[in-house]
DNA sequence: ATGTCTACCACAGGTAGA
């Protein structure tokens, strides 16, 4: 079973590439992140037609998002995180497919450093810890992935002396990651490749791509039982070159 | 500091987020 996490940036913009990585890449389950698209605006026919149930959290604007399912419809568990009835965000999907529990997520960036978005940004990251902390223990595979916007050690940024004050790096934002990883979770992806230079986004700006000066903030944080039928884990970097592509790319996971 | 790209709303381009 393949499970994959892409920040599309635009899902009405980036459709012909996202229909054309699900062709190719046949992904059985999708966490999709940067909907930007109210929730009457998600394109179910076409996602539909590429054979995939969906769910989705839509917002006009900004932040969005989706979880697919090749050949079903995933069966929705939870719309929101808990703790915090005032945040009107949609950054948090969860849903059974196929025997497995797949949350998606798209964290606050947290941008600038310090105020009151990088506030949102840990209290968001609390939440997030107490809802994980309920879902460890369970007897089934659990996969919460997503667009985590934390780069978790030095090896997963290109130039890490230039993000110590960033939001995606900050030492307050990579302890909250830390706390997951001590809860138990496996971080699928560095489990498998420990000492290589991964990454799963590239700013626009400045050929970031071409130098490869990239960042890994796309993650999938698997419980035990899940990491267990781990068998796989990469980066489909060849999405990123393709025109009117997304600026991350789609990462992908394969349990036994 | 800069850079590039998105969507919204609405029909141009200003605005905000990443």
């Amino acid at each position: 079973m393949k499970i994959a996490t892409y920040n599309v940036n635009g899902i009405n913009g980036r459709l012909p590439v996202l229909l054309r990585w699900l062709d190719e890449a046949a992904p059985d389950i999708v966490c999709l992140q940067e909907l930007k698209a109210p929730q009457d605006r998600f394109p179910q026919a076409a996602i539909e037609a590429a054979g995939y149930g969906a769910i989705w959290h839509g917002q006009s604007r900004w932040n969005g998002v989706a979880i697919l399912a090749r050949g079903c419809d995933p069966l929705e568990t939870r719309r929101g995180l808990p703790g915090d009835p005032t945040d009107e965000q949609s950054r948090y999907l969860e849903a059974a497919v196929d025997g497995v529990l797949v949350g998606g997520l798209y964290l606050p960036n947290g941008n600038p450093r310090p105020g009151p978005r990088f506030d949102y940004k840990l209290r968001w990251f609390d939440r997030l810890e107490a809802r994980m902390a309920e879902l460890i223990g369970m007897d089934a595979p659990v996969v919460i992935a997503g667009d985590y916007n934390v780069m978790p050690n030095e090896l997963d940024v290109h130039k890490p002396e230039r993000w110590v004050d960033d939001a995606l790096f900050a030492p307050e934002v990579r302890a909250a990651y830390a706390r997951l990883l001590d809860q138990g979770w496996i971080d699928a992806l560095r489990t498998l490749h420990p000492d290589e230079r991964i990454y799963t986004f590239w700013h626009y700006f400045r050929g970031a791509f071409e130098r490869d000066a990239g960042l890994r903030i796309d993650h999938h944080l698997l419980n035990p039982v899940a990491a267990k039928r781990l068998a796989g884990a990469g980066v489909d970097r060849f999405a990123r070159a393709w025109e009117k592509t997304s600026d991350h790319a789609p990462v992908w996971i394969t349990l036994d």
